[in-house]
DNA sequence: CTGTTAGCGCCTTCAG
DNA sequence: CTGAAGGCGCTAACAG
């Protein structure tokens, strides 16, 4: 392991080091290593061949001080653990690293008093903005306006609507599900879905009733709510097809429910896709590219979605006035096996 | 959203600020705030009142400049898509959240370039610790000895022996596998595993093997290699019961093989575990938790890994040397439905 | 107990 | 084109 103790037991070089040696001033030395053009073009090369020689590294801190921002932005996530929060944070990192702004991250574990301290944190070391990531789409507390810094809020959108929120468009996904299905010819469509205090629940419900009744349909049965578990998948897609065995398409309102469902219709006998169809939701690849047949989905472009926070924190740090309220940020169909036959 | 401009227009308050407010010099601010004791208390609370109604927030970049440390971290990743090192950053996070320390998040995606890019940014940063965490279990390439920072590698070992590394004992976790069929008294245990070229597949199969020999058995077939997915699993399993088809007890190399295995034995009528009993690896819930029966598992203690590598970092900041090499963390056992019957 | 004085490492005027 | 001086916000000696 390299230890500071390993460097010669010297402290890092600093510029006044590398002008030393390059028997310069300490502002021309500043000047050659940042490219001002203000130096002779020789100088400039005796100072970065100083530079080199004592693996000069500018310290960032000491900048920042002076520069007012310090290229680094926070990254307030409510639960690590969330399936939903990682592509997010992905997105979000790519987006920053290509613009030389790194990450803070801090994660509150759904836990109010540990977001505050993360926040005070993230303050202290003056971030020049601030992304909040909720692990779902029901609206969270704002974290107020008297906050020195831009903040940005993805997949959880801000509770007040004069703050910035980018969620996904869970309302076009459940219609783009049903609106599939529909194109594939199918006409006896049921519903099931999670645990219905999710608002992701809901809007997909209403995408999805939105669907079948732009083409002149009624969902078979009511929708079928419990939790978002394969378990739940089995057993709610027995019980529909014990009392409607004439369905023919199921929207789920998850990958793992879809599983479930395509277990139980196996079982039971019936053909994916030929007898019924069935679509996923979220496109959790592990999953829908794992199932007999493959499932197809919804994908709500969640890199994506950290991606646009990034880019919207981006615009504030350069103080273009962002529109505020919440922003539904496309998803898109990913058609596989579940709904369309092979050839 | 909060704007830097609905801050009234002024910049943050500074700790001159307060002290003028409380008509004390800068020092005496500055010992009242951080809780020195030279200083009275009735001077002590004023000072206090002063920064609260400034809304006061310490600038965490000065006082590192002269403090020498910077109270941050960077976790440097491969490749944040990979299920492994999710954990294991949330135990880093978390284990370091606990001490005051932040953490820079940086995914190098698995580029070599990007990798450096991040780790000079880091050390521009001035970070106090830098740990490595590779999404697999091979040995990767070494950041070498002459960091001014100590270095930790995590789940993915450095390939030079005199850093640090921690990473899961994959061969303990092999044995305690097959040791767990045994103990339940199968006796025709066979071996499903992975992508032979990871280290994971090999160590787990070495410890497969020392389990059985210990017990005076011998492995039914090969062991079956292809690569780490549900439909392997299918196949793999299918062809095995079809050369033996007296087999009882099958490890998995991977929970996503294990679900294919319990697939295709109850497609071929074979319970589980009464005709055979099936343990997965990983432990991973979603997967574990939502077959049927809920699957036996091999946790790898990930959260903890990232604490430990966590603590050696500590450990090294705080001067303690530490003991370099590869350390092999304990595995546990999670017992479930597939391998024991429920009552 | 309180205040004054130096820096930490860097960048940016402003003279030379 | 180069150098000297001031300051970013804070803390750690020292004096008083």
């Amino acid at each position: 392991m390299a230890r500071p103790e390993s460097n010669g037991g010297s402290r890092a070089a600093t510029l006044s080091d590398v002008a030393r040696l390059a028997g310069v001033s300490l502002a021309t030395a500043s000047k050659a290593i940042n490219g001002r053009d203000q130096v002779a073009a020789t100088t400039r090369q005796r100072v970065i061949e100083a530079a080199e020689s004592l693996a000069f590294t500018p310290n960032a801190l000491a900048r920042s001080l002076t520069a007012g921002r310090t290229g680094t932005v926070g990254l307030l996530t409510s639960d690590l653990e969330g399936r939903f929060v990682i592509p997010i944070l992905m997105g979000a990192e790519d987006a920053f690293g290509a613009g030389q702004i790194n990450v803070f991250l801090c994660d509150a574990r759904g836990d109010a008093i540990r977001e505050q301290h993360h926040l005070k944190a993230l303050l202290n070391r003056r971030v020049d903005g601030i992304i909040v990531v909720g692990r779902q789409t029901d609206p969270r507390p704002s974290l107020g306006h008297d906050l020195p810094v831009p903040v940005v809020y993805a997949y959880a959108p801000s509770d007040d609507d004069t703050d910035v929120s980018v969620t996904p468009d869970n309302v076009t996904g459940g219609r783009l599900a049903a609106e599939h299905l529909i194109a594939t010819g199918r006409r006896r469509i049921a519903h099931i879905s999670g645990d219905p205090a999710y608002a992701a629940a809901q809007d997909r419900t209403v995408g999805v009733q939105a669907a079948l009744a732009g083409a002149g349909l009624e969902l078979v049965g009511d929708v079928l709510y419990s939790e978002w578990s394969e378990h739940w998948g089995r057993d709610a897609s027995a019980l529909l097809l014990a009392s409607h065995p004439d369905v023919d398409g199921i929207v789920c309102g998850s990958d793992q429910i879809a599983r479930g469902v395509l277990d139980t219709l196996r079982d039971l006998g019936k053909r994916v896709p030929e007898d019924v169809a069935v679509i996923g939701y979220d496109n959790w690849e592990v999953l829908a590219t794992n199932s007999r047949p493959e499932l197809t989905s919804i994908d709500a472009n969640l890199k994506q979605l950290g991606r646009a926070a990034a880019m919207r924190i981006f615009d504030a740090i350069d103080g273009i006035e962002p529109d505020t309220g919440v922003h539904h940020l496309p998803v898109r169909l990913v058609i596989r096996g579940s709904t369309i036959p092979r050839r």
